[in-house]
DNA sequence: CTCGTTCTCAACCGGTTGGTTGAGCAATGA
DNA sequence: TCATTGCTCAACCAACCGGTTGAGAACGAG
């Protein structure tokens, strides 16, 4: 199976219906059959999304009776949000950057381009 | 292809090849071959990866000369952290919830759920 | 025009994924 | 004890994914 945590949670919530179930499970803590509901496909199909997303660290599994309650974990949010934070604001910095550049630049001037040899500054595409 | 914007995010950052060359790219634009250099898969395959993340939203590619060189582009960081953000809170204040309650709870003693109107008898976690 | 460089398209392959059906375990209520 | 409820395991299938190789488009330099 793949390997490291994140891509496993990246991997998990890039399908809509786990994602619905992510997003239910915030309200409250529910069985197979309650997560299964609202879906029509069967029932050993939702059994199968709880397990990715409990492989995933997303959810957790206890035993009250027949029943198997599914919980939300935070934890492995702030993973996420954790790596993804790192990232965003880098992305953002360069963007602004960018905005700079087009700021200080005369009407439909384009930019001398830089040899992408060099550290790359930006250049590039009409922002809308 | 796969439909919503969501899915196609998570799905291109569930490749760890993919989050290294996101990673390298908040650092400065890159062609194709540039990004290429580290990895021992051939150009065609991470001529792919970079199509994934394109279509993602995650990338944008502009023609200069031969070179198609590609930029990071942020927006879609913040439809994550949205979306992100969001989970994260919810998991968290229940987490903080159960917190609550376990810790004014005498020992042994099964909980008088706050019951959320919800038909979930939750019950925490020591199940041996 | 021809050559080299950079990159993409197309076809293919093995493994994984999301779904199915069928069988069956485990706990409870009767 | 036995049927019911809640859920999982196993086998199977079509579609997709990450990788390969081979061919070739687009562009700039000589």
């Amino acid at each position: 199976m793949a390997a490291d945590p994140l891509s496993r949670v990246f991997a998990a919530l890039a399908d809509p219906t786990r994602r619905d179930m992510v997003a239910r499970l915030t309200l409250a803590d529910a069985t197979v059959n309650e997560l299964a509901a609202p879906y029509d496909i069967s029932l050993q199909a939702v059994s199968k999304h709880v397990r990715v997303l409990e492989e995933a660290g997303l959810v957790s599994r206890s035993r009250s009776a027949q029943r198997r309650p599914v919980h939300l974990e935070a934890e492995v949010f702030d993973l996420m949000t954790k790596w993804l934070e790192r990232y965003r604001r880098a992305a953002e910095e360069r963007y602004r950057r960018l905005d700079d550049v087009l700021a200080s630049m005369p009407d439909g001037v384009t930019p001398t381009l830089p040899t992408d040899d060099s550290p790359t500054p930006p250049e590039g595409g009409a922002r809308p």
